[in-house]
DNA sequence: TAGATTGTTAATCGATTAACAATC
DNA sequence: TAGATTGTTAATCGATTAACAATC
């Protein structure tokens, strides 16, 4: 919980995965994990897990391992999860209602709020249980729900604008679907972005990567 | 192009960013850039991105800098941008609507040929220009059509067992919007992962240490 | 030629791994 | 107590930054 020096990033980026392999450890009725055996489900060296988790204070215990119920808590804690952070979605496009129609945002830490979109056809209707409203009421609803971040599924191009006319009016933090690099870092203000097209030309290296070593090999 | 050693993983994953913002400059009208100046503009140091696209054998020239058409031709072949690679869409749920309707795949280097779900419902619908085929045919097609990935937009449950059987039929790259981690590195089959739910956690966690900071400097 | 900027080597920094004493 | 496994320090490894000679 307490935060000593500075987390490093690298550790930061790893807690989700932890937390993830924690509650399928736990819906698989285990009680406790040595770093050991978590680390080779991980793919990780047992030494980082105990570093990562010292960075936060180590919630282990000498010969026994990690207690599951506490690691989930503390993790859970770590990152926030349960301090009811709430969050707007901007763009009901495709993207948009995907994410309104299956994506579990309480599970991430957030409670939805509702989304905002210009096409009067989509004004009005509800996806995933979500309410579609009218984005000339954005400015307003923000000034009255204080929401703590905004999902971006918006159109690439009007994405900075809009960006910095949220952080004026108060977001303090943004999911980034847009593909656009949004500068914001500057001002305090986290942004992650999730960028489908570098993460696909990636692929794209490795699959040609691997064909190289597999000639290689031959 | 030519690999020398092994080229680290960190320069990989910035290769995507580099043509992105190479692509930008072209875009307005710039013929070439140092890498002084692409450092600002990306927030990186000069001296890294020297050492990283030396990596690759080097493509400036000195007191000149790097030319825009040159790197972006250079960036995209190393990426294997061009090589006119085959995939194919799992699941055409909400998620893989979205992005048959929306995403462009060729610019990462992919032709989508086409979509597979078991919904009846689904099946001889077009989004996007591509066809939604029945998931009975899927193993005719991969063996005809040969493609080269798959993209997971199915629900999480199935995605490893799927995984496993896409691979033993030939497929040599996925991209995993499951959630659900394949394990299938150790095959030499590259995964991507999209996990929205981490990235989102993510998001949580930075929001919180970014409120803590501000309380600290009041 | 003089100025600019690269390619490349050396120095620094940070993150991962190994080792082991502490302790449950 | 003996065995197991953590917390933590030290050693290693890799990635980033700085410096500068090469050269356009």
């Amino acid at each position: 919980m307490e935060r000593k020096q500075e987390v490093s990033k690298a550790v930061i980026q790893r807690l989700p995965r932890y937390y993830r392999n924690i509650c399928e450890l736990k819906a698989e009725g285990e009680q406790r994990i040595s770093s050991k055996a978590l680390a080779e489900r991980m793919g990780l060296t047992a030494s980082q897990i105990r570093q990562d988790f010292n960075c936060f204070g180590g919630f282990g215990q000498q010969g026994y391992g990690y207690n599951i119920d506490k690691l989930q808590e503390e993790l859970g804690a770590i990152m926030g999860l349960r301090t009811g952070r709430t969050a707007i979605l901007l763009g009901a496009g495709n993207l948009g209602r995907a994410l309104l129609n299956n994506f579990n945002f309480s599970a991430s830490g957030f409670e939805l709020l509702c989304a905002f979109d210009a096409n009067p056809q989509l004004i009005g209707q509800r996806f995933g249980g979500h309410e579609v409203r009218s984005a000339d009421t954005l400015v307003e609803f923000i000034e009255c729900n204080k929401p703590d971040v905004a999902v971006l599924t918006i159109p690439r191009g009007d994405a900075p604008r809009i960006a910095r006319g949220l952080v004026e009016r108060g977001i303090r933090g943004l999911w980034n679907f847009t593909g656009e690099d949004l500068h914001l870092e500057g001002l305090g203000v986290p942004v992650e972005n999730v960028h489908l097209s570098d993460s696909l030309m990636t692929l794209c290296h490795l699959v040609g990567a691997a064909d190289e070593k597999r000639e290689q090999n031959l």
